[in-house]
RNA sequence: GGCAGGGUAGCUCAGCCGGUUAGAGCACGGCACUCAUAAUGCCGGGGUCGCGGGUUCGAGUCCCGCCCCUGCUACCA
């Protein structure tokens, strides 16, 4: 019963070539909740997230700014570390493709490949329209009248280049299968879908090296001509999560492989068909699962820099707080698909779930208890609200372990649904009546002790999302020590009798409202 | 164009294999209570279930057609 299970999970590592902003904080917000849940769920948890430093973008932005490729990106991961601080992420490990380790890493990958299955690389001229604008070959679909969409004013060069490739095409019949036979490979079930539409259509060969820029890793074989290329995107940022195992080690085996990698909808297609193709190609285990998220909206529309449509974190973050962004973020936005993020829901949700509903609470349980019963929760027997918790306990835990996929704002809703019935708990019980009635003292008792614990179990629930709220409100109710050493299977067993509150400031302090007259 | 998923109260969405008066939360209106962050609880108004046919004793729930929306349709990452 005391079992450990081993839980590794990673997020996309996030391009060094601008700033943080809602779309990167929604998916590291959602993988730390889930993997602050699984620590409290008495798991071995590790949890990575990084930064994906190479490519021709940061090297192009260096070169424009002046400055060194590496100086870049190194203020750039600061910057990234410094919003992950704030957001209170819990990652255990920070992995940087600048990391030498990583680089080793992905050079003894592909000689693992090369070693395992030789003619999976294979040398190849590929030719085609170049735009040099764009400084990348252009697809059909994206030339108009012979020009390139982005760059009508320059002309297109037709350009040969000689690059190392790799056979996927040969992957396409182990991939349908390994997703048949793990029908949770790639989550939700639409992203699964759309995979096994890819196959249906037909894997082609991928180039593995360029020979354009050099800011990356290099490619550990020369070409048939000598040339030394640099690895390409994809074999150098997929294998990240295996290079922070510190692969190839030989203790890296313990860690690898992930049980999940938390991505976005955008690069599906990188983590379910080419990263297990790799690892296949390599002889390496392949990961428990892929769960591609959606996205935060807003007003309808995905976040981008040419149509206008952005937010600025800091000013979400400062306008309640760390905590209550956490909470907006995965109670408003389904994590199996899209949302919308507005200052109207936030103001909505803060106020009426969290200060409302749930600070209230606490705050009118603490004062009750103190006021009747001189601050200690009373001890009490087990009554029909422990047995509705419990119920709604199971239903958290099912939205949180994986077993129907990772959703977080399923998870939110059942706790926002007890703390509606912690309420409604305190005005059909109606703890003031009781008070004025000496012969009701018992049923005073088991009414505070009841609360007390239904609010106890809410630290215990909330925690993983809203940690440091979680923790405050979890003092004032009483709880000693961190209620993230708690235990989700340990709940039902939770006893509050004796505890004593400490009734602080307002855990969610209500919007000052201006107000005319 | 092809494939996939959707169009249900003002807003966000539940509605499994077809079955009695279509639900929840928020917002809105009224009432109750006083422990509390002018918080909480109760009651209520409000919907041609995208449009048109069809199957059926009976259809948001199945079938056909149409309209609209979203996603995917691989080398920027």
């Amino acid at each position: 019963m005391n079992r450990v299970s081993r839980f590794y999970i990673t997020t996309a590592i996030d391009y060094a070539n601008g700033d943080p902003h809602i779309g990167h904080a929604f998916e590291k917000i959602g993988a730390d909740a889930i993997a602050r849940f699984h620590r409290m769920n008495g798991d071995d948890v590790h949890f990575l997230i990084g930064m994906d430093e190479h490519g021709q973008k940061v090297a192009r932005t260096a070169e424009e700014r002046g400055v060194s490729p590496q100086q870049l990106v190194d203020e750039t991961a600061e910057r990234f570390l410094a919003m992950w601080r704030r957001l209170s992420i819990s990652n255990d490990q920070f992995v940087r493709t600048t990391d030498p380790q990583h680089k080793a890493g992905v050079q003894a990958l592909l000689e693992r490949i090369f070693e395992h299955n030789p003619d999976d690389f294979f040398e190849r001229s590929y030719e085609g329209w170049y735009c040099v604008g764009c400084e990348a070959f252009k697809q059909d679909a994206e030339i108009v009248d012979g020009k390139c969409v982005l760059h009508p004013t320059r002309t297109l060069e037709w350009v040969q280049e000689r690059n190392w490739f790799f056979r996927l095409s040969r992957y396409g019949t182990f991939l349908r299968e390994h997703i048949e036979r793990h029908p949770e490979f790639i989550q939700p079930e639409s992203r699964r879908n759309e995979v096994l539409g890819w196959l249906d259509q037909g894997l082609e060969d991928i180039s593995a090296s360029r020979s354009r820029f050099s800011w990356g890793v290099p490619f550990p074989r020369p070409t048939s001509d000598g040339e030394r290329q640099t690895t390409y995107v994809w074999f150098d940022a997929l294998p990240n999560y295996l290079t922070a195992t510190g692969f190839p080690r030989k203790e890296s085996e313990g860690r690898w492989p992930a049980t999940v990698h938390i991505i976005g909808k955008d690069i599906t297609r990188f983590h379910a068909i080419i990263w297990p193709a790799m690892l296949q190609a390599a002889r390496l285990p392949l990961p428990g699962r892929v769960w591609a998220h959606g996205f935060v909206l807003l007003g309808g529309d995905r976040f981008s820099k040419s149509a206008g449509v952005k937010l600025d974190l800091d000013e979400a973050i400062g306008r309640y707080g760390a905590d209550a962004f956490r909470y907006f973020l995965l109670r408003e936005v389904p994590f199996d698909g899209d949302g919308n993020f507005s200052w109207e829901r936030f103001e909505e949700r803060y106020t009426a779930e969290l200060a409302n509903a749930w600070g209230n609470l606490v705050s009118r349980s603490a004062a009750m208890i103190e006021k009747y019963r001189g601050g200690a929760v009373p001890a009490g027997s087990r009554g029909a609200a422990d047995e509705a918790d419990a119920a709604d306990v199971a239903a958290y835990v099912a939205a949180l372990d994986g077993r129907n996929g990772y959703l977080p704002h399923e998870a939110l809703r059942v706790v926002a649904r007890m703390v509606a019935r912690s309420n409604e708990f305190v005005q059909s019980s109606a703890p003031w009546a009781l008070a004025k009635d000496p012969t009701k003292s018992r049923q005073l008792d088991d009414t505070l002790a009841s609360l007390a614990r239904q609010i106890a179990r809410q630290c215990v629930l909330y925690a993983p999302f809203m940690p440091e709220k979680a923790q405050a409100a979890w003092r004032q109710i009483g709880g000693s020590g961190e209620v993230a050493d708690q235990r989700v299977t340990l709940l039902d067993g939770l006893d509050a009798g004796g505890w004593v509150v400490a009734r602080g400031e307002p855990l969610f302090p209500r919007p000052i409202v201006a107000r005319e007259g």
